[in-house]
Formats: structure tokens, sequence, C-alpha cells
DNA sequence: GTGGAACGAGACGTGCAGTATCGTAACGGG
DNA sequence: CCCGTTACGATACTGCACGTCTCGTTCCAC
């Protein structure tokens, strides 16, 4: 069961995209929103674990087998949902504590007030035993941390951060205290912290190389 | 070993007041533990999402009524058997960076062979959705972080640390890159990274104050 | 003894994932 | 303008797990 669609998507074969036979009634646009859009609102109101296909389906309108037509499992689908959700907006200064509280901030307004608050924890805690999930996950992941690893980048082409320095450490090292917050401590996070954090994790980012430690999570 | 003290355990103390009689055939205590080890054991071979109480009966050797008589439903069994995994064993060497290292080593290697790290992310993720499980879930977190907040006061009565530290957000600094690997990037967590991650906290810890930020988190 | 509660076993009701099958609706090719 | 093909909504179906309930049995206090 590989997941390994051409495209990034998880879908077998896009709404448009023209198969070998393209014949018959296409699939609807429509329905496909319909179903996202189902899937994000129950995920505000009910969460992951009493998330239904059921549920999305009746809300969205739909069969559930045009529901299993598009996505092999319920995983696929919240992922592809989940996707749709806004990332950090990317902010550039030419100040690096500027930039970092900028999105950091956005972010977290943003995260307090949209289904990402929920989903998010589910889906971190369902990807630790589901492997077919974590490699979906692995890429949205990725990109939403890439505005973040950008501003670092650009803080060492300024020369305001040592160019020995593990960005992917560094990034850790700033959004680790939110991240701690989210997932033990619970309920809303206020962009209030965001400050004392930043002030923190630069202040050891301007200091230590933190030397060797490049990949050491892969 | 006796886990079902009057009042200690998470009975559900239904209908029935738990000692309100003391006729009848007493609770086996070897059938609780059966069922937390079982409980366990199946934890680190299938993981969470694929625990069922069923097996968990088989494996201890019981009826399902059995677990049922003890814990109203998976969860607060699961939280339970948690909660009897080792946590951080504390370090005194009268160094902070000795200490953490010490602690934070051990515990990524006991995470890494055993349910832990299969249980923390799962339970953290269910928290978001479930206010019972949350209750269930915080004083037991709280507990495990104690042995990092004393070892910053002691730094900090050593003077290797400012008074004006926020100690848990400092816990959070150290911790964070640790929480988000666990989170976001999966897989096991090598202890290598720990020293890496240490010397970038504490510089930031040594130089900033985090002033103001005092009780950000609760 | 005798009564009461817990015991292992497992049947049972409920609910959901995922599959299969309706009849119908929207395409394109002939 | 019809005909094959595919998607559509709806719904019945299988399989499985949670949590409840009922057995007959076992252990303990009185």
């Amino acid at each position: 069961m590989r997941a390994s669609s051409p495209n990034g998507s998880s879908r077998p074969s896009g709404p448009g995209a023209p198969n070998a036979s393209s014949a018959g009634r296409p699939r609807s646009e429509e329905a496909h929103k319909a179903i996202l859009d189902a899937t994000l609102d129950l995920l505000v109101e009910v969460g992951y674990s009493a998330l239904t296909v059921e549920g999305i389906a009746q809300r969205a309108g739909v069969g559930k087998a045009t529901i299993y037509r598009r996505w092999p499992s319920k995983l696929p689908l919240v992922i592809e949902a989940f996707g749709r959700l806004p990332a950090l907006e990317e902010a550039d200064t030419g100040d690096l504590i500027t930039d970092l509280e900028r999105m950091l901030r956005d972010y977290l307004r943003l995260f307090n007030s949209s289904p990402l608050r929920a989903v998010l924890p589910s889906l971190a805690g369902e990807r630790a035993h589901n492997p077919e999930l974590s490699e979906l996950f692995a890429p949205v992941v990725r990109d939403r941390r890439q505005p973040l690893i950008r501003a670092l980048e650009r803080a060492v082409a300024r020369g305001e951060l040592s160019a020995d320095l593990d960005l992917d450490l560094a990034a850790d090292l700033i959004v680790g205290p939110i991240a701690v917050r989210l997932f033990f401590t619970g309920g809303k996070i206020h962009p209030r912290i965001v400050r004392p954090i930043l002030e923190l994790a630069l202040a050891g980012l301007r200091q230590g190389p933190a030397r060797g430690a490049r990949g050491a999570s892969a």
C-alpha cells in the first residue's frame, strides 16, 4: 500500500486529472471541497477521536463512497484537510527577533481561533502509531517550518547568527516551548509568551554554536 | 505494592460505594497488576490506536468485567498504566548542565525502549478534546517535570542562574526541542542530541532573565 | 455454613470503518 | 441523439471493538 501518488496530494487521481480513460462522469469539484470543509468543521466541533466518516458524508451532503473514492481512509482525508489550513505568514523586516516575533504572534492568534489548535495535537499523537500517517504528515510539517528556517538563514547571511548553527535545532529551540504548552499544558496559548521565549532562545542562539548537531534528528 | 488503598487508585467509586460494605470477595491485587502490565505490554507491541480492551483482558487472563469494574473506560486505564512508567531520575551533582544532561540522556534511553514513546504522544493528542483525560493527565505531567524544575532551582540557589528566571519557561526551553522531535519528526530520539540542546538553551538561560514572563503558561 | 461481592468467560447491543450494490446523473464518442 | 462509461447519493452489509450484562464459580467475613 504505497501512498506514492505522482503528485503531492493523497488522492488516487484528482477530480480533473485526466486518467487513461477520460470517459464517464467527471468527479465533482464541489463534492471534493464540501468534504474537506465538512471535515474541518467537524474536527473543530468534535475533535479527531470522535470524527466519523459517516458524519463527514452527512455534513457534506455526499455518500460515503464519494469520500472513499478520493481517499483510501479517514486519515489521509484529515491530513489533506489539515494541509489547507493557514501556515506561518512569512515576515522579513531585516531584524531576526522582529521577524520571529511577528510570525509567531500572528500564528498563535490564528491558531487560537482556527481548527489548527484542535487538529494538530490529534494528528501528532496519532502519527506515533501510524507510519502511513507519518509519511503523509512529514512534508506538511516540514513546509510549515520553512518560513522560520528562512528567517534564521537570513540572520545567518546578515552575520546576526553564526554560520555553524544547526538551524533545525535552532527552530526547535524557538518553537519548543510553544509545543510543550500545546501538548502538555493545554488550553489557549497567549501570544504574550512569544517575547520572553524569543529573548531566552535567541540569547542562546547568539552565544552557542551547537556544533556537531547537524542531522541529529534524522 | 499496594496500589488500591481505599482512595488512592482511580476506581470509579460507582453506585456501590467502594468501602461502604466490606462483605464479599475482595478485589484481586493480582488481577489489577496483571491488567496494568498487559496494558503496557500491548502498548509497546501494537500501539495505542490498536490497543483493545479485549486484548488486554486476554493477555492479563481476566474477564473484561474485571477491567471495567476498576476503570470506567480504556483511557483512564491507559493513563494509570502510563503513570507507572519511570520518570526522570533525579541527578544532583552540583553542576546544572551535568544534572540536566544526565537526566535527559537517561530518560531518552529509557524512553526509546519503553511504552513511553508510544503512549505519550497519543495521550497528549487525545487530551486536546477530552477534558476528563486532561484532568487526569495534568498532575502526571506536572510531577514528571519536577526533577527538572528542582535542578534549575538548585542552580538558582547556587547563583548559577538568575533568580528572576521563569523556571517553567526555562524547563520548556530545555525540553522543547525534544518535544518537537517527538511530536513532529517522529522516530527514535538519539540521546546524542541532548548535549547541543543544552548548550544552546543554557547559553540563553544564563544570559536572558525572561523578565515578566512568570505565570504566562497558567 | 451462608451471603455477598468479585471472578473468568463470553453473549449482547451499539456504533463506526470500509465495501458493495442499488438506481440515477453527467460526460464523450459515434 | 443515443450509448458506454464513470461518478453520484443512498443504503445495506461485513467485521470489529467498546462497554454492558448475565452466567456459574470462587473467595472472604461473619
